[in-house]
DNA sequence: CCATCACTGAAACAGTCGTTTCAGTGATGG
DNA sequence: CCATCACTGAAACGACTGTTTCAGTGATGG
């Protein structure tokens, strides 16, 4: 018995990405092996034999998820090992980047995630909340004076930035109000400039 | 045929409060009539009698959940009509709240609903993540200066305010870590208060 | 040529879901 | 006394769930 499970392969990364943009849709909640097998144009016994289950599946997307999530933060790294350009300026690097529309369902998708794996603690969920808070939180770090990363003033200044970001983005998802939500993130970013920057190093 | 639905009851209010319990402990997500009867000592039979249908009993639920949600923002209202004690007070009472243990299945519920809401714009859910918003905003628009509150800069503060509680409180609920989301609020809060208070009215 | 490989279709499995049907309780009050 | 009331138990309904069983494809390579 193969059972491949995880082990890339053409058709299994194929019907990966299909059932990626289909969980963009529809959500990951009530996803369902038949519906999703008919939009994909595969069977349930084919997810089964690819993914070894459904919980692989769930675990699978989730992970690609997570593979653009990462992408972003890369792209957010200032590359050289210098301080880059200030957390205020990541911060409004990255509102920018979650007020795209064609965002919207990525962010959704990463926020069913996050409460799902804050009541099923077990599962394929179980630690998607926590990794993404690292995740953010570390990147974040990169963004401020090296000095700060390890004081507990400067985890509460990331702390402080990326709920900020995450809160606005609730907001944001509710509502759809982009002024609203980007005066409040850019009103933070305004006050949070002062403290971020040491005296004398300002501009 | 009188299937009440909605109407008050007494058997219907005991068997309301059980089902809320029993929801706050296991989730919305994957809640299910026959689990739910056997622990509220009834049966699938008598909970569709009483609330209609499942999406009735869910109805019942979330707007239980509000009823909570509702007490505490009144509870926050400054009471008379004066200006009460500013926005970043208000602001510091309501994280005093959330960092409740005891209130933690009750944020995670809303936390679930609010996400859900996104999702399914349909259904009983629908429109669950927009009326807390509007609640919240409202309760803390009571905060500040009259003259603020109709002014896009006074919303931005407000929206501001409402994001950083809401996004370090996801932070709180994917992490437990009280100490470090509450000094990014307090630190917020420090921030906010020269923006808040008008040059002459400070102290 | 034949064995092995990754992949697939059709059908059935046992289980759960929300909901309905039928048949009752026991209490209330005209 | 009898009708009406809110409420309930038992069982079944059809639809759906993830998963399995059996039986194949067609291509690969020794």
């Amino acid at each position: 018995m193969p059972t491949p499970g995880s082990t890339p392969s053409a058709r299994r990364n194929e019907l990966l990405e299909r059932a990626y943009s289909y969980a963009l849709q529809h959500g990951l909640a009530d996803l369902s092996l038949r519906p999703l097998a008919a939009a994909t144009g595969s069977s349930p016994r084919v997810l089964l034999y690819l993914f070894g289950s459904k919980d692989g599946l769930v675990r699978a997307l989730l992970a690609r998820a997570r593979v653009d999530e990462l992408a972003l933060l890369d792209e957010l790294r200032p590359g050289d090992g210098r301080s880059g350009a200030g957390l205020d300026a990541m911060a409004a690097r990255v509102w920018e980047w979650l007020t795209a529309p064609s965002h919207r369902p990525l962010l959704t998708l990463w926020a069913e995630g996050y409460v799902r794996s804050l009541v099923d603690t077990d599962g394929p969920w179980a630690g998607f909340a926590r990794a993404t808070v690292d995740d953010w939180l570390g990147v974040l770090a990169t963004a401020q004076p090296s000095d700060q990363r390890t004081t507990p003033a400067g985890r509460a200044q990331c702390t402080l930035v990326l709920a900020v970001l995450r809160g606005a983005l609730l907001d944001l998802l509710a509502t759809g109000d982009v002024d609203r939500t980007t005066a409040a993130v850019h009103a933070q970013l305004a006050a949070l400039d002062p403290i971020t920057a040491k005296p004398g190093t300002s501009a």
